[in-house]
DNA sequence: AGCACGCCGACT
DNA sequence: GTCGGCGTGCTC
């Protein structure tokens, strides 16, 4: 017997099974996901994994090695799972070693990781002149330089950094040790103890749906009933009670002695929906949250293997839940950016768990209040069939929304970040005593160069994205790569008022403590909320009405109700329209409406203020009049127009290099290789990414669209197989990511 | 990734 | 002439 065994190293040059014997006495116990150690190479001993077995070598008998051990301790995947990583490591571009372990249940008793670091080991002074001394040699290692001024300016680097990223041979690392100029050290990192949250529950009694829930739920019930295994789209206005219908679905699917795994985008902010399931499914229920140790998320995968849990809620990680028999997969918020992966392989939870679904034999549930492009497109086509639900479940009416012209402020000479009307409101609130909550959406505030007499934002004419502005002073397309001069005046209407946006939470807060000095403001943003409690304390202090204002950002609009709050200000609805992204629309869309449906929770009305430049924009306008349809409609023209996903895919190719001129060079090496590989496939020359130096990497972008997915893999197989097997790649000392269907910057 | 082998420039 | 750096090949 043999078996097929993936190492635990992830090089593309590595990046496939070896072959090695199964002894007698581990026949039992190597099965396909089980981890290994084997021998590899002279004097080594790795980790792997078993992805396949055989009866037949594959290549000289001679040459293959027994499997020396299958440590029992160790996860083991499930086949279902190994499936699963084969296609992430296809379709995002990921050595099947990372998807492996993306895939896989964290290891139990995985030894603490030994960090490593390099630290000068001789006197600064002499190591200077050793610096000098080694430049001034005619034939020395480039590598080596960077890594002898990279320690000379830092006194220590660790190791993974200085090998990954500053792409220095290890045999360099060892020769500079051996002269004693620099030293390794080892150092135990401790894993950061958890606190554990069991507490009992008294069982919730069975949910009655309304009208429209119960033909949602019906409707999915029925085709589960009669074996059909479908992806829905459960498209509810919030308040519609879609955790209600969840619940009833997971109960469904549970009768048939199935489990259910649920997908959130971020757990500390959904607390009350999590104290739902709770409340319903007790100790079937188990949660995963990112401050879980990895020895108790691997507990919970235990014991979902097991068979001690049935239902599993957690982040875009709790899809991976090894589940003997999945009946129904649901992604909550399925419009959510962070069920994008930030880490290679970088998966879309939502495209994987359609995958996994498949390959499990269970029901995608898919559910939005401002559903994806990607999700209505396929809704529409009749891919996913699509559940909605119109009504809220109180009926209590949306909030009013009102948007004020921040350009028609200027005119009246108003220059600060209040509008008249918003002032207004908040002094009115604060005569009431009712409370008031203002967002500041920050993000993608960098550099984009609008008018503030007109409300122009300058794009680039061929990919309609904003423009930045960079440190050379000029004004940048972070996709196509055109450049032009900044401008003096607005190119529209020739007003000075023109330039980059500007305006911090901190200010704003000076600024209304100057304006109402009795008010009592909260400020909650990535300052504030540091500490652990951060965000609870905050928002329980404010739930407890010892604040009037709430001042924000993107944190205070998800998921929290406050009962006392009637009014809702967005100071600056543009900021996340005008990031030089293509779905700044989407997002902006998704925040406003998020946003717009936290002011009247309580009994008493709400109403909404959006202050903006460009009023006429319809992501702005159609938030305002919680106008899904309308929306769609203009954002589905754009993107279909511009070849942008849905309607087209996109594959960015990530290049990052210590050197500058090097990965310059490389970049326009590969693009014509890329060129030459597939010649009408629309590629753009390489572009500096919006952030164009991090730590000391130059980082590099090169775009590619196709309406065929299967081509964009295609291209970049293509890629990997230059990388791999053309040597003269090499000096330009270039890494290579793969992002498909980005979301947000790189 | 990491290890052995072997060529070729640099220094004595 | 020898030393040692770095490119090259290989791992079941």
């Amino acid at each position: 017997m043999y078996a097929d065994v993936i190492v635990d190293i992830s090089r593309n040059e590595l990046d496939r099974t070896f072959q090695y014997r199964v002894p007698e006495a581990l026949a039992d116990a190597a099965v396909p996901g089980a981890s290994v150690v084997v021998p590899f190479g002279k004097g080594r001993t790795l980790s792997g994994f078993i992805v396949g077995l055989s009866e037949t070598p594959k290549i000289d008998e001679e040459k293959i090695r027994d499997i020396l051990s299958v440590p029992k301790e160790k996860a083991r995947v499930e086949g279902e799972l190994i499936a699963l990583a084969a296609w992430m490591a296809e379709h995002y571009g990921s050595t099947m070693n990372q998807a492996l372990k993306t895939v896989l249940p964290i290891k139990k008793k995985e030894a603490p990781k030994q960090k490593k670091t390099l630290v000068l080991s001789m006197p600064l002074e002499q190591a200077r002149a050793e610096y000098t001394d080694f430049v001034s040699k005619k034939r020395h290692s480039v590598p080596k330089e960077r890594l002898f001024s990279a320690i000379l300016e830092n006194n220590a680097i660790p190791w993974d950094f200085a090998v990954q990223k500053l792409c220095v041979p290890t045999a360099a690392i060892r020769d500079l040790e051996k002269k004693c100029i620099i030293r390794v050290e080892t150092a135990r990192d401790y894993r950061n103890p958890v606190l554990s949250d069991g507490r009992a529950m008294n069982r919730a009694s069975a949910i009655i749906l309304n009208e429209e829930q119960e033909k949602a739920y019906t409707t999915f019930a029925n085709d589960y009933e009669a074996g059909l295994r479908k992806t829905y789209l459960l498209y509810g206005v919030t308040g519609s009670g879609k955790t209600e219908v969840y619940i009833r679905m997971i109960e469904k699917v549970l009768s048939q002695g199935k489990q259910a795994i649920v997908l959130i985008p971020e757990i500390a902010l959904t607390y009350q929906t999590l104290m739902r399931f709770y409340s319903r499914f007790g100790d079937k229920v188990s949660v995963i949250h990112s401050r879980l140790s990895a020895g108790e998320r691997s507990d919970q995968f235990e014991r979902a293997a097991e068979g001690e849990i049935s239902i599993m809620i957690g982040p875009r990680s709790a899809l991976f839940t090894p589940f003997p028999d999945t009946g129904i997969i649901i992604i909550d918020e399925e419009q959510d950016g962070a069920y994008k992966s930030e880490q290679v392989p970088r998966y879309h939870a939502r495209e994987t768990a359609e995958k996994r679904a498949v390959l499990a034999g269970a029901s995608l549930v898919l559910g939005s209040a401002t559903p994806s492009l990607e999700a209505m497109k396929k809704a529409r086509e009749g891919t996913y069939s699509l559940l909605t639900m119109a009504h809220r479940v109180s009926e209590r009416p949306l909030a009013e929304a009102m948007v004020v012209d921040m350009r028609q402020e200027l005119k009246k000479g108003n220059k600060s970040v209040l509008s008249g009307p918003l002032a207004a409101a908040l002094t009115d609130r604060l005569a009431r005593n009712e409370q008031s909550m203002l967002f500041l959406n920050r993000r993608g505030m960098m550099g984009f160069i609008s008018c503030r007499s007109c409300g122009h934002v300058l794009k680039c004419p061929h990919c309609d994205v904003s423009l930045s502005l960079h440190r050379d002073g000029r004004l940048h397309c972070h996709y196509c790569g055109y450049v032009q001069e900044n401008v003096k005046a607005c190119p529209e209407c020739g007003s000075k008022y023109i330039g980059s946006f500007k305006a911090g939470t901190e200010k704003v807060e000076e600024f209304l403590h100057e304006k109402y000095p009795s008010a009592r403001i909260l400020r909650m943003d990535a300052d504030t909320t540091k500490g652990k409690e951060g965000h609870e304390a905050i928002l329980s202090a404010f739930a407890n009405r010892e604040a009037d204002i709430l001042l924000g950002t993107q944190m205070i609009v998800k998921g929290h109700d406050f009962s006392g709050v009637t009014l809702m200000g967005i100071l600056a609805a543009d900021m996340s329209l005008n990031a030089s992204d293509f779905r700044s629309g989407e997002r902006t869309f998704d925040l406003l409406t998020q946003a717009a449906g936290r002011a009247g929770r309580g009994t008493a009305p709400g109403q909404v203020i959006i202050q903006t430049y460009q009023p006429e924009n319809y992501a702005i306008s159609a938030a305002a009049a919680q106008d899904y349809e309308a929306f769609y409609k203009e954002e589905a023209a754009f993107r279909s127009l511009m070849k942008y996903p849905p309607f087209s895919h996109m594959l960015q190719v990530q290049l990052l290099g210590a050197d500058k001129k090097r990965l310059a060079a490389g970049a326009e090496d590969l693009y014509r290789r890329m060129k030459a590989a597939d010649s009408d496939l629309l590629i753009m020359q390489p572009v500096d990414a919006r952030i164009a130096r991090l730590s000391d990497v130059y980082r590099m972008a090169i775009y590619v669209k196709d309406d065929d997915y299967e081509r964009l893999v295609a291209i970049k197989d293509v890629i990997t197989k230059i990388l791999q097997t053309d040597r003269s790649f090499g000096v330009y000392g270039m890494t290579v990511f793969f992002d498909f269907d980005p979301m947000g910057s790189f």
